[in-house]
DNA sequence: AGAAGTTATATCATCCTATGAGAATTCAGG
DNA sequence: CCTGAATTCTCATAGGATGATATAACTTCT
């Protein structure tokens, strides 16, 4: 097997993307030789690569200082307002924070990490903000859900991508244990986290699948401070949130 | 004058850029020749550069349909937590929506548009939404406001990049109403705009100015449904925009 | 259904453009 | 003020992006 067509490819714009990449999971300004550096780019180059995307105001720099430019907010909006999956899952979320009183959110699976699509806030708000756009860790909470569905092969290239894991207690969870809960999530059809990304809180997850491939697109989670959800509530939410998975309908 | 030093230039990597743009701006799913022709390139080279942009997740495809892709969403996270021009204006949006009762927006302006990039909904939200991200035109509301502080010679330019400009009621704005109506803004130094770009809904900005270079870097909008206004509330809203405009310290 | 017209995908020789070394300049900080 | 580091600029070269062309897959007619 694998004769894989290689990918098209294209140098610059690869390294223009890796460049933005860079900004992107910074979360602050950067000068210049760090962008290069993180890049692995030349200086030259990285400077040429950001004069350009300066001039089409997908960076912006305060002096000597590189951030993300405004018009890379017309990307996401056009996402959220294109994709199917989002349309879908709108309705859903909105009425299973109303069913349960919590924060529905919807989580997309990019390479090694998961984004924050969509999010309906229940009567409970929690008390952190998780934005929109968000990126988070596969081996926390909700992305669990998302990595259960994965292949060896890419379980395998995921965790070796990511390094050493730990929780959100700091703790180190074994490539072994997580492996050993992808198994449980996979079989249970749905996911309950602890204090996993975030301490004090809680959330339950299902997979949301294409109803064609029958792949995991997605999963939808509901979350809430820990001390809100009693033990014996948690079966019912599970329910919940289950039956809102499958109600979304992805071609 | 105008010994201006070329811009950098790099034919790829703008032409990925233009093709974006077609994506972000068409505001649904496209197919490969619509594109080439809205970007103007040939299509060949538009399938390389969607071939690209796709496997990095930044473009997605149902079948021969092309849309924005998820990765679009983390630039936009980046530029909203990043920017400090956002920071800065964020409690201030806060607390004139307190104030006031309405809803307080920021808009930014880049090229011959403006987009929305931070919001703080009052207690009486108005009925449409706005989102984040969302793009609209410099010749209605707000927009004057940031058109105000262009040089002539900018405003010529974007009067023949726009064409013909029309409000809510389809009316159509001659260019030299338009170029009245920004030079009162200018010299009164906030503005208020009744159905223009949303019929049923009146809106006040100010324009919010760099601490050194004194340039117009951002427009504070309060919104309302016309009917929860009455005119002589409007003076003093517009005292609180303007004091909010110019409570933001932006470098 | 079948044909004509579109659209998408694949291939490849040519020329143009991105590249990175190097020099010049500006900046930071001791 | 001086020194090392970071940024900006220039340019020859190699290597990659380009688009004409060909083939295949879809649409849309009659």
């Amino acid at each position: 097997m694998s004769e894989q067509k290689e990918p098209v490819t294209m140098r610059s714009l690869e390294r223009a993307i890796d460049v933005l990449e860079v900004l992107e999971d910074a979360g602050r300004a950067l000068r210049l030789v760090d962008i290069a550096d993180r890049a692995g780019l030349h200086v030259a180059t990285t400077q040429r690569l950001l004069g350009v995307l300066e001039g089409r105001g997908r960076v912006e720099r305060d002096g000597k200082n590189y951030r993300a430019g405004v018009n890379l907010i017309f990307g996401a909006h056009a996402y959220l307002t294109t994709s199917p999956l989002v349309a879908a899952s709108r309705p859903v979320l909105q009425e299973l924070a109303e069913r349960t009183g919590l924060t529905a959110s919807l989580f997309v699976r990019t390479g090694a990490h998961r984004a924050v699509v969509a999010r309906v806030h229940g009567l409970r708000p929690l008390r952190y903000e998780l934005p929109i756009g968000a990126k988070l860790p596969l081996h926390l909470g909700a992305g669990k859900t998302l990595a259960a569905d994965l292949t060896p092969a890419e379980l395998t290239h995921l965790l070796d991508q990511v390094g050493p894991m730990t929780d959100a207690e700091g703790r180190t969870i074994s490539p072994e244990a997580f492996l050993a809960d992808l198994g449980n999530i996979k079989h249970q059809g749905f996911q309950v986290a602890v204090n996993e990304r975030q301490l004090g809180s809680l959330s339950v997850s299902a997979p949301v699948r294409s109803s064609q491939s029958g792949a995991v697109v997605a999963a939808i989670t509901i979350g809430a401070a820990s001390e809100d959800v009693s033990d014996d509530e948690i079966s019912g939410l599970s329910i919940e949130v289950r039956r809102a998975a499958s109600a979304v309908i992805v071609p």
